[in-house]
DNA sequence: CGCTGGATTGACTCGGATCAAGTCGAGTGG
DNA sequence: CCACTCGACTTGATCCGAGTCAATCCAGCG
């Protein structure tokens, strides 16, 4: 039974079975942490990198005036930055956002397995570029969209997301995420997200409650959204490298 | 006679001789642009890395709305995604702002050198982990900034980037850039960006005029933007991997 | 010269923030 | 089984930052 982890990254390219097993191996060394607690602050030394293997977390940052913005959602099989070890100290934090299985691969590791297999190398770089074209995406959305837009933009986007390493019924999905965290990631406040959800809920585009979230109307959703998928890069190169 | 690139991977640690002829090489094979010429578009299939020489560009995006959205601004020493070419399309482009000498670095030359070179290899790494640490910053400005302290951020950031590959006098700095690229960047109307610009000019905190900015007192400006340097990770790591 | 791209300024509008009360539902303990 | 609490969600009233629309200005330049 492979782990969310490998079946992300056959995702974007195919594996061998000791490409398999490697990546399984790096990936047994788990541990189990509450919801809301940091894996990594910031201004802490980098260490390990981190492999989600069950439920979510997010990155984010705290301003002086006390707010916070999220930049991220991290959910079962993503990972964060392959080379963190190269900084001195992180510029952001990490925070589950669920109780979640978090699995840690060392640096040694990570050299090793990418010597020995380049296959690896290749996917996890991929989606690298992809943690790296969603950043730009959001700053698309902050910077150009308005709140319902953005609001629809990224139910669009956790859906697709989600869908890759869940299994879920119809357009119904599990987002454990709370109106003030979609708020400190989209930049509004909790009331203004609350109100846009009910709108996208009048106009039947989507339903999100207690955590839960049903796709109503999939074409308006993304239509409301200016969602174009590309950013996720899901559709591979046909001529590998 | 070293180039910017050079320069700037120099400046993420120690390089070699060797290292240093063997970047010097790969760079000279070197084009000119005209200003706001496309080195890429969205949509394009990736090819070789970018890297540039003299003048600038940007990474940005237009919406089906006939918006923009600036991701980021590139300035000599800077370069594109070291791994691009593992994918199919690009989701956004890349134009020159100012007419611009951009050197082209082949995927087999990029891997032959991070081969041979794994100080070279180290630097890019950590020159890219500061470009998404960017990306993640300029998140944050665009979701819990006013957009006072938005300008002003931005001034920080790119006057402090500006500063370390090129020289220039006291506080004063070359910025090539019009209050509408302003805009595009900031997720702002130009109307607004001057009215800022105004703000900060009679708060005596900068000036911004004609392509050039002056900052009239770094503390001030500091003190508006929130401005926190950390993310561009110029105090190294003490301890090599 | 007059043209053009950029900068500037004013008047008005509006999207989202802010402030302030609720409501609802899942515990939890008596 | 009910009262209490607490976190999350709702809703209304009001305010303000930034957008919009529309002139005007200005410098460089063919």
């Amino acid at each position: 039974m492979t782990n969310a982890f490998v079946e992300k990254l056959r995702g974007f390219g195919p594996l061998s079975e000791q490409d398999d097993a490697a990546l399984q191996a790096a990936t047994t060394r788990a541990r189990n942490y509450p919801r809301k607690h940091d894996l990594i602050r910031e201004g802490d030394r980098p260490g390990p990198v981190f492999v989600m293997l069950k439920g979510w977390a997010c990155r984010y940052k705290i301003l002086p005036n006390g707010t916070r913005q999220v930049m991220a959602f991290m959910m079962p099989g993503d990972c964060c930055d392959l080379h963190i070890n190269v900084l001195a100290y992180m510029d952001h934090g990490i925070q589950t956002i669920t109780q979640a299985t978090v699995a840690t691969i060392s640096h040694e590791e990570m050299t090793g397995m990418f010597d020995d297999h380049p296959k690896i190398a290749k996917a996890m770089y991929i989606s690298q570029l992809v943690d790296e074209g969603t950043l730009r995406a959001w700053i698309v959305s902050m910077g150009r969209r308005s709140s319902i837009e953005r609001v629809a933009h990224l139910m669009c986007e956790l859906y697709l997301r989600a869908r890759n390493v869940t299994a879920c019924e119809e357009e119904q999905l599990v987002l454990p995420v709370t109106q003030a965290l979609l708020a400190d990631a989209l930049g509004m406040t909790p009331v203004h997200i609350n109100r846009v959800i009910k709108t996208l809920r009048e106009a039947g585009a989507m339903m999100l409650s207690r955590g839960s979230l049903q796709i109503a109307d999939p074409g308006k959703l993304v239509n409301i959204a200016g969602f174009d998928e590309n950013y996720l890069h899901r559709r591979m190169r046909s001529v590998s490298a």
